[in-house]
DNA sequence: GTACACCTTTACGCAGCGTCAAAGTCAATG
DNA sequence: CATTGACTTTGACGCTGCGTAAAGGTGTAC
């Protein structure tokens, strides 16, 4: 049995177009071309189609496939495989993605608090995934990697009542900043409280504490514009008056 | 403050690309333009940047964000619970990729037998997806709407075991109709019992049974190449004879 | 012979940018 | 003051998997 363009679309369910796309991208070629350079398929290029149409409803990219079909040699079940880990990922983010958004409407209508907005679990490995996507290069290069891990993994084991306490003591910091700034001296009380609850706060992120790595993020404070941007949103000067006031915490010379 | 496109990329952790392709489709546009016509930010674009990504996060798409962000009425929560309605269409989609993926490892793992396969639950509701897309236009056409959704209904709520007995009936059919057609005559004892068969196993997924669409169904076999194809893979004249037999079998006249 | 269904290639469009390319601008340096 | 290097601009192609014309040749039935 010979087919041409319209009846093998026909009998496959897929349109022609398809089956000319699938000719150029070499994946299903027709077993020859007729005089007047119509497209003919055989039964072995039935057959053909019909591995592809089933590893596409698999969701399997048609690049995969050619490679799955092409060569007899590849071993299917192993690409699957790594497919299957794909299409796991893909749900996660997709219950991640759903989660926050269902979260999102219950704030909108009242039902929830910000607060408990962030206590939400999903939300965690957000914070994760933007941390890493957002800081994570520049941090991973000054304190290398072994830091980053252990705070991500730090994080990821939270409580949810540590969660609130490190969100309750980011919003201290905040406010203690904020009137310290106020009163100008980075020497002054209320300054070292700032910096002394920073140090708390950043204990709930990294494993071990030193003075230098202290320093060298409230120096990254100032020098990145991101957390610039962040601290000095109400005040400006704010993420200079927070390293100085860090330095003199920690005794540490500029 | 004001920001140029990589400061205010910079700060929100995206390309300059990205924000020259938000200015072109009309969804953040620049405070202004300096005297060299490079695009100027301010505090206002910060904010609404700031609400662009949120949604972008939430994976909403940037038509939906442009009319949430740029009319101020627009009911955002409404649009979510829409956007959340596709999202969970979409993990329920990914669900069954996923069970169909490891359902073919496993068989290519011989972990399951082809039977099994078909046991499979997803599978089922794969049969009636494929079953609409490809067959359900014409066969709407001709028995009407009702018919099919009567018959998708009770392909749903059919248990196992009753998948098992439509299987085998399927098998036999097949079995007895190739044995009949090597003797020829569609009104033979043998011809008669695979168009016998045939209703029988038809009622599993016809709500009511009746001659004509029996005869119907049977002529469609002949006319509709995709059935013909199946039925006369084997042997061709398979589908005719079918279709002869059953109008014997019915005492109905072309 | 002519109508009509079928075939061909060519090419734009879709979402959301990434990635050059060519050319102008700004601030700092020698 | 000129050069350098970092920054900006517009323009345009590329990616996936086809849908959807457009413009023209082919097959066949009446």
């Amino acid at each position: 049995m010979e087919y041409t363009v319209q009846k093998l679309g026909r009998l496959a369910g897929i349109s022609t177009r398809t089956l000319r796309y699938y000719d150029e991208i070499g994946i299903l070629k027709p077993a020859r071309m007729s005089s007047s350079g119509y497209r003919i398929y055989g039964q072995a290029e039935v057959d053909r189609l019909q591995q592809i149409l089933f590893y596409r409803e698999l969701g399997v990219s048609l690049d995969n496939i050619k490679e799955i079909v092409t060569s007899p040699s590849f071993d299917g079940a192993k690409a699957l495989k790594e497919h299957r880990e794909q299409l796991l990922d893909k749900r996660k983010q997709l219950d991640l993605l759903i989660a926050n958004v269902e979260k999102t409407i219950a704030l909108s209508e009242g039902r929830m608090t910000m607060t408990d907005k962030e206590k939400f679990e999903g939300f965690k490995q957000q914070l994760i995934d933007d941390n890493e996507k957002k800081y994570g290069k520049e941090i991973r290069e000054k304190y290398g990697d072994e830091t980053v891990d252990k705070s991500n993994e730090k994080l990821k084991n939270m409580t949810q009542e540590e969660h609130n306490e490190v969100t309750r003591l980011a919003n201290e910091v905040a406010a203690t900043l904020a009137e310290a700034f106020k009163l100008g001296d980075p020497a002054g009380e209320l300054a070292q409280k700032a910096a002394d609850l920073h140090k708390q706060w950043l204990t709930y992120y990294w494993s071990e504490y030193s003075k230098e790595a202290h320093v060298g993020l409230a120096q990254m404070y100032v020098d990145d514009e991101r957390f610039k941007a962040y601290y000095d949103e109400k005040q400006p000067g704010t993420a200079e008056f927070l390293r100085d006031a860090i330095y003199i915490y920690t005794g540490l010379k500029k």
